[in-house]
RNA sequence: GCCCGAGUGGCGGAAUGGUAGACGCAGCGGAUUCAAAAUCCGCCGCCGCAAGGCAUGUCGGUUCGAAUCCGACCUCGGGCACCA
């Protein structure tokens, strides 16, 4: 073999490492354990190349660890329930279980040419009964434990199709098959009391020092605890039975300026008061058709309709009309609000329009201009002059002033200090087919009745067809029909199955005893657990990752895991997406026209020579067409070479690129590092001792891949390769030292290009698997330099540099650089003010 | 709309208060070759003949010194509770 050929030995050592069975995870009391997980995928069939990305980063944590002596467990599974085995059902008749666990069969196929690391004997899917069957027996015991509850929620819903749909599903508030627009339907459904832990789930963030600081404040913004007040508004002229509207703010610093109570559609009052008003009733049915989510909410035109209600200003006595506003949700709060245009935009927008009063609260000192079209919203932290505050401030903060606002209302009786949480319960019911059933039972005599453990699973039929919208658990023909666990009698299974966050929010703890006939097993889950590693996209920053902090602890409530794992994941990164450019031409109509990537050449489409348009890089998306398959990568160039591109040049957190000649210098890479190993005497004479310019460079790259890995930063690490490479080949170093510095290449390498490190390792004679050897240590003895290169700088302007003895002592580096030429010619005779050092980097004489 | 993040050569990026552009891609020049592929060596921010000047999304500030810290803005990306 002349050169390196991946074709016959990526499969070579892959065969020797299933065979010594060296990426086992056993438990070992005498070493320290490691546990790094990536986000396991959703099976849609085919890898991609953000898979790719996402795996090599886990990858080489695992064998980094691995070599540093841990024991290290590397799992995966499959993400397997979901919306889309349901689509694929409707659109092309296939069986969701058949159709999911093809694509499992079809992905894992893709993904074992890459190397992965992986303990493949604890994989399981999140479908197969072994699991969902624990999972509802965690369901069952969280009921009994108090941490499910009951209540109504409103879904989407399809008029037409007699569906519920999901918020993707929603296209410009109209069903995405039927068009029909949707509607807002209220439906019972189960719960997880997350909200319960809100302030828990809050005050522990500050415990995960190694999450990244942007996804702990997303949590904590997400959480949203407010510290507000909430005031009793009363009617002037009491109905419904209602007199008092309660709002909360935040805000009641600004209740001088409150000119009008806005409640919500869905507000008690509102639903009294359109019984007898057609109008509102359109309006309030207008609102209810807006779509569920709070950007449809907070991104639709403020609207309001006037009740000719009037509540008086519990301070003031004012009367206030009562609006009902678009804008207003029931969930929040009290689903009432008062306004403040002065101080509020959302207000101020919805005044204009209705024109209603605008009344200062306060002033900037020095100022009272009147509020025009924008709102005045000071700083938190300047003081402001208060308008005829009733609380008796004059001049303070705004915080300060909301304090004793609130304080004062308490004082008086007509208002409640109130800590509220923006986090609220997780409903967690879905009426679809492809997910875990929740194991209760509806019994006439009974009740809601949980499913008894030794019924478990309750498996969902195979039998099923799509032939019409709807959830086919509801019109099987047996599936429903059971017996009541309490009394016996006849009844019915709950049709409803678990959103597929439940499933994704506890398979950490099920990696470390996947076949348990428990959800988890005391001596395992104590000896794993912690996840010391997770790794995914910044895309489940807030639902996936919150979901799974509270799970942690629910199931530490209910015995399941013990107390040190109340937070998962020890260490989280956020890893970037993989883009393309996007190949575009237009059709007769105008219409875009997207190119794959192998259909294009020299920016023109192979078949036709039409020019194409290049849209700039984007994430990947088969609907663009701008995707590369992992496969036809590793045919090509091997799994290495896929594995070193997606490591270099971009930061993981950032995207990253794929383009072709990136791709074909990672190759191109590989086969010189081959070369160079081939091209050593494995015999040759000389030792490491006597080139001592190669050894520092390979200490310094030990020192650097080291630092890279551990800290994230795999592109730094693989430049710090390249390096290293680059030194390699221009040496005139002894075929000894050569040997030493190429074995250890094959080590540094080994995380990312497992593959051609085993080659070499072995080529040059190295015992054993690289996988098993030792990390090779860096000597510090070996990383200093005895002189340094100092920049001069005059007046903060680069004008020369010395080079100086490591040791030399300020007094000296400042003599030598004031003789320097450019400091002499730039000083013109003056004397320097001032001469900055700072030793070992730079000298900057200020005049 | 709200919350979070990112913007540096032709391109991906490095430098996280101290020489802006490590390393890689592309490009240019050379060696080798009958020729090509492969490989190797060298050059490579912009303007300028040069001296020098200008450059890290934009504008302003702090500092002896700012890509890095602060303020305002612009653009792009992620999330917004039933996509996974």
């Amino acid at each position: 073999m002349s050169r390196y050929d991946p074709a016959t030995t990526e499969p070579k050592w892959q065969e020797a490492w299933d065979k010594a069975g060296t990426f086992l995870a056993r438990r070992d009391p005498a070493k320290p354990k490691y546990y790094v997980l990536e986000m396991f995928p959703y099976p849609s069939g085919r890898i991609h190349m953000g898979h790719v990305r996402n795996y090599t980063m886990g990858d080489v944590v695992a064998r980094y660890k691995r070599s540093c002596g841990f024991s290290v467990l590397h799992p995966m599974g499959w993400d397997a329930f979901g919306m889309p085995a349901e689509n694929a059902a409707m659109e092309k008749g296939a069986n969701p279980r058949d159709w999911t666990y093809q694509n499992i069969a079809d992905m894992k196929q893709q993904m074992k040419p890459l190397g992965f690391s992986l303990d493949w004997t604890r994989e399981f899917a999140t479908c197969d009964p072994e699991y969902y069957g624990q999972q509802q027996a965690l369901f069952i015991d969280m009921l009994k434990a108090g941490l499910i509850t009951r209540k109504n929620a409103v879904v989407n819903w399809d008029p037409v199709d007699m569906t519920v749909l999901a918020n993707e599903q929603v296209i410009d508030g109209k069903g995405w098959r039927s068009g029909a627009v949707v509607e807002r339907k209220e439906l019972t459904q189960w719960f997880f009391r997350i909200s319960d832990f809100a302030d828990e789930l809050l005050e522990a963030l500050d415990g995960l020092k190694d999450w990244p600081e942007k996804v702990r404040l997303m949590q904590s913004n997400w959480i949203g605890k407010s510290r507000g007040l909430e005031i009793d508004f009363p009617l002037t002229a009491p109905t419904a039975g209602i007199d008092t509207i309660p709002c909360y703010s935040t805000r009641p610093d600004t209740m001088h300026g409150a000119s009008f109570v806005a409640i919500s559609f869905d507000h008690p009052l509102a639903k009294a008061l359109e019984a007898g008003n057609p109008e509102m009733a359109a309006f309030n049915a207008e609102c209810r058709r807006m779509g569920t989510t709070e950007e449809a909410l907070e991104t639709a035109e403020k609207r309001g309709f006037d009740t000719g209600l009037t509540v008086r200003h519990p301070a003031e006595g004012r009367e206030l009309p009562v609006w009902i506003g678009n804008f207003v949700l029931m969930d929040y709060g009290t689903g009432a609000v008062f306004g403040c245009p002065a101080h509020d935009q959302r207000d101020l927008d919805f005044a204009r329009k209705y024109d209603l009063p605008v009344r200062n609260a306060f002033h900037m000192p020095g100022s009272s201009e009147e509020v025009g079209t924008e709102a005045l919203v000071p700083p938190k932290t300047e003081p402001v002059v208060y308008v005829d505050h009733f609380a008796g401030i004059t001049e303070a903060t705004s915080q300060e002033a909301i304090d004793r606002t609130i304080d004062w209302f308490e004082e008086k009786g007509l208002g409640r200090g109130q800590t509220r949480f923006r986090l609220r319960d997780w409903g967690l019911s879905r009426q679809r087919y492809w997910g875990c059933p929740i194991p209760v039972v509806h019994c006439d005599t009974c009740g809601v009745v949980p499913e008894k453990k030794e019924n478990l699973p309750v498996e969902l039929p195979h039998d099923v067809s799509f032939d019409r919208p709807g959830n086919p658990l509801d019109r099987h023909p047996t599936w429903r029909d059971c017996a009541c666990p309490a009394c016996g009698k006849p009844a019915r299974r709950e049709t409803d199955t678990m959103d597929t966050f439940v499933d994704s929010s506890w398979y950490f703890a099920r990696f470390t005893a996947p076949r348990a006939t428990t959800p988890t097993v005391g001596e395992e889950v104590d000896y794993w657990m912690n996840v010391d590693q997770y790794i995914g996209g910044i895309e489940h920053a807030i639902l996936h990752l919150l979901y799974s902090r509270f799970f942690a602890r629910a199931m530490q409530i209910t015995g399941h895991l013990p107390k040190t794992a109340i937070e998962p994941f020890n260490a989280l990164f956020t890893q970037g997406m993989v883009t393309h450019e996007i190949y575009m031409t237009r059709d007769e109509k105008g219409r875009a026209v997207y190119h794959l990537p192998e259909e294009v050449e020299d920016g023109k489409l192979k078949t036709t020579g039409e020019a194409v348009t290049i849209v700039p890089s984007a994430k990947m998306s088969k609907s663009k067409k701008n995707v590369v398959d992992p496969v036809n990568i590793v045919e090509s160039f091997g799994a290495d070479t896929a594995r070193w591109f997606v490591m270099s040049d971009s930061p993981p957190e950032r995207d990253v690129e794929w383009t072709a000649s990136g791709a074909e210098a990672a190759f191109k890479h590989l086969g010189r590092v081959w070369r160079l190993a081939a091209e050593v005497d494995a015999r040759g004479p000389g030792d490491a001792t006597q080139d001592e310019a190669l050894m520092k460079a390979m200490h310094r790259t030990i020192a650097e891949v080291r630092d890279g890995i551990e800290g994230f930063a795999f592109n730094k690490a693989v430049a710090a390769l390249y390096a290293f490479a680059n030194a390699v080949q221009r040496t005139d170093a002894s075929a000894g030292a050569k040997r030493q510095a190429m074995r250890t290449m094959a080590q540094l390498m080994s995380p990312m290009t497992p593959h051609l490190a085993e080659e070499i390792w072995h080529m040059l004679g190295g015992v054993g698997l690289v996988a098993d050897a030792p990390w090779p240590k860096a000597d510090p003895a070996m990383l200093v330099e005895d002189s340094v290169t100092l920049p001069i700088q005059f007046n903060g302007k680069r004008r020369s540099e010395i080079t100086v003895p490591k040791d030399l002592p300020r007094e000296e580096v400042e003599k030598r650089a004031l003789a320097d030429d450019a400091v002499v010619r730039a000083l013109e005779g003056r004397a320097p003010k001032k001469v900055i050092v700072v030793p070992g980097r730079i000298v900057n004489v200020v005049a």
